[in-house]
DNA sequence: TAAATATATGGAAGCGGTTCCAAATAAGCC
DNA sequence: GGCTTATTTGGAACCGCTTCCATATATTTA
């Protein structure tokens, strides 16, 4: 029982205390093997005793290694970003680093943040979350001298860097396809801006899977019934109100995202049109709560994406990685609720 | 135009390119004053030539700062908290600290946290978020040697903590005065599970409100009018619907957050209530959605609050504190399309 | 012009760890 | 027991910065 020191402990204390020398103590707390037992108790009681926890800013300096994760995020409010930051967590929570975060939510911020974090100094490795590179980022990314792995954002150039993506064209010819298969041919697609500033890049191969689902059908594309607005579930409901509003209206709408799919059943709800005999409904994600809405969507795995880019991440680090990997996680169909076939309109 | 060296350069590097010593470029790093104009461009010359950046490790270790703060949360999907945290993050992405961010799933990780997070080595403030400490969490965290502000969360023998509160309880109180007012006086009260493992009080102190306002107006307290459960917009659903198949069934509805309310109102919808003719709703947080779908709310600041608490956690490493700040921030009523008065019970 | 004062500069010491090398001790072998 | 080899141990040197003190140079002042 003695006073609580103003200063935190140091190895040197503990050396002291435990009546050993300095590298001994540090190879107690290193778990190197070459230490007798006694000797090892001895320390352990000095390192109890005095309260002691080692200096991490030391060791990082002395290894040179930052022991720190930077996670470059756009808008963290939005689900699908939060889910692959939980996955992140989650991963990194186990291991020794820490994981620090940016946040994204101006284009020059972006910049200055993709210039300036990937540096040895700073951190290990980077996690660069749905903000896929322009053509000037993409030498200064391959450049960095630090690991990074791309999470749902990537660049056709790319061939140096780590990526954990899903194959977008595929998963929006799925949904479109599945419509398809339905009967439906008046299929309408709700999404982001193709075009943003920040390159959002999903909401365009999505696009482009619809596009080939199409016309793999023979059914040739209507851009009336494609409508792009800000992300968000209020939006896309006024989008698809204008849709459904029109004469010649879809019997059928993908969104982007279930976000906006949400949307899009709101405003059936308010047309009064009956989902899914009316109106079918697919989305994109599979949130939470897609399930409790009984939402057909397209599931991407969320959470395990961001745990896969820390995996990836970690064995970077470890040499381990012949060279970068660029792994596609699957999507998965889930049949729900929400979408039926068109009676009456079935041709097959 | 030279090769990138392989390790990145150092002060040292600096120094010998510049030809002056140490100290001297550490000052210009530093900005200080007394170096002359002549050999502080030298030396900013050498630093771009380099591509020179000071390594935040060693600084730190130095300095004895970790320049690093910590923010401790719970499920860092809900709405609220993720607006907190933006606001934590827009702060600090000014200020030359980084943000480590711990997700907090279980109370497990809580406990281990609240242990070992707020350790001088380790960070130089620690923010909490909506996680009330418990009775034995209380000596643990003012002993801590390293300030600490707590948002959103509160123990009753708390003095030496700095914190950022709501008043819920007078939150509570307005929300359902106002309803009261409109004439109302079967009046349900839809909130997370009052008692949980995690101390999550704010649930608590609005249903304190909500009783205090009721007894004001000599309105009997009815237990089958308080639905309890999970947090979350479907399991309010799921709650409130009950409530509104009995007989005497409420005529407006306090939920404990927006989220909640939203449930509310889709329950009504399900039922073929009209809102507010049949039943009037009032949430609370004033999140973004809210506006949209009209919800009278009770605002609190949430991204001010994650702002607020990096303000005085900044002055706090400045001494400029002279004790514990304990800073309530103000709720405001917003009154919008969801409650109106209650038709042919008006008894004013 | 010399002395006193103000301004600039160089670099050692120190922050608290890790690691490597040399030395001490223990164990094994003939 | 004496020699070789394996196991432990101590501590200097180093990681890259800041800071303080001593020294050098420039500026005032009498």
């Amino acid at each position: 029982m003695e006073a609580v020191p103003n200063k935190p402990a140091t190895i040197r204390d503990v050396a002291r205390l435990a009546e050993v020398g300095l590298g001994t103590v540090s190879r107690v707390i290193n778990d190197s093997p070459q230490v007798s037992k006694a000797t090892r108790s001895r320390v352990h009681k000095a390192i109890s005793e005095l309260n002691y926890v080692p200096n991490p800013t030391a060791r990082r300096l002395s290894l040179g290694r930052t022991m720190t994760i930077a996670a470059i995020t756009p808008f963290f409010t939005r689900p699908s970003i939060t889910e692959r930051l939980r996955g992140i967590e989650n991963s990194l929570a186990e291991s020794e680093y820490d994981l620090i975060i940016f946040n994204v939510e101006t284009v020059a911020r972006r910049d200055e943040l993709i210039r300036e974090v990937p540096r040895r100094e700073r951190v290990d490795g980077v996690l660069i979350l749905s903000l896929s590179p322009c053509d000037e980022d993409v030498p200064i990314l391959e450049k960095a001298d630090v690991p990074i792995v791309l999470v749902d954002a990537n660049h056709p150039s790319l061939t140096r860097l780590n990526r954990v993506i899903v194959d977008d064209v595929e998963g929006g010819r799925v949904a479109t396809q599945h419509l398809i298969e339905l009967g439906h041919r008046r299929i309408g697609y709700i999404s982001d801006f193709l075009d943003n500033a920040f390159n959002f890049t999903s909401s365009r191969y999505r696009f482009q899977g619809y596009r080939q689902a199409l016309s793999g059908a023979g059914i040739p594309f209507r851009s009336e019934y494609h409508g792009q607005s800000e992300h968000g579930r209020y939006e896309a409901e006024r989008l698809v109100k204008m849709m459904l509003n029109n004469e010649d209206r879809p019997t059928a709408i993908f969104a982007a995202s279930d976000t906006q799919a949400i949307g899009v059943l709101e405003a059936a709800r308010d047309l009064g049109l009956r989902v899914p005999d009316d109106l079918s409904v697919i989305g994109y994600d599979d949130i939470e709560v897609a399930e409790y809405l009984g939402l057909t969507t397209v599931r991407q795995l969320l959470f395990e994406s961001g745990q896969r880019a820390v995996e990836i991440l970690l064995e970077s680090f470890e040499q381990k990685l012949a060279e970068p990997l660029c792994e596609v996680l699957p999507t998965e169909l889930i049949i729900r609720k929400t979408t039926t076939s068109r009676s009456g309109y079935l041709e097959f």
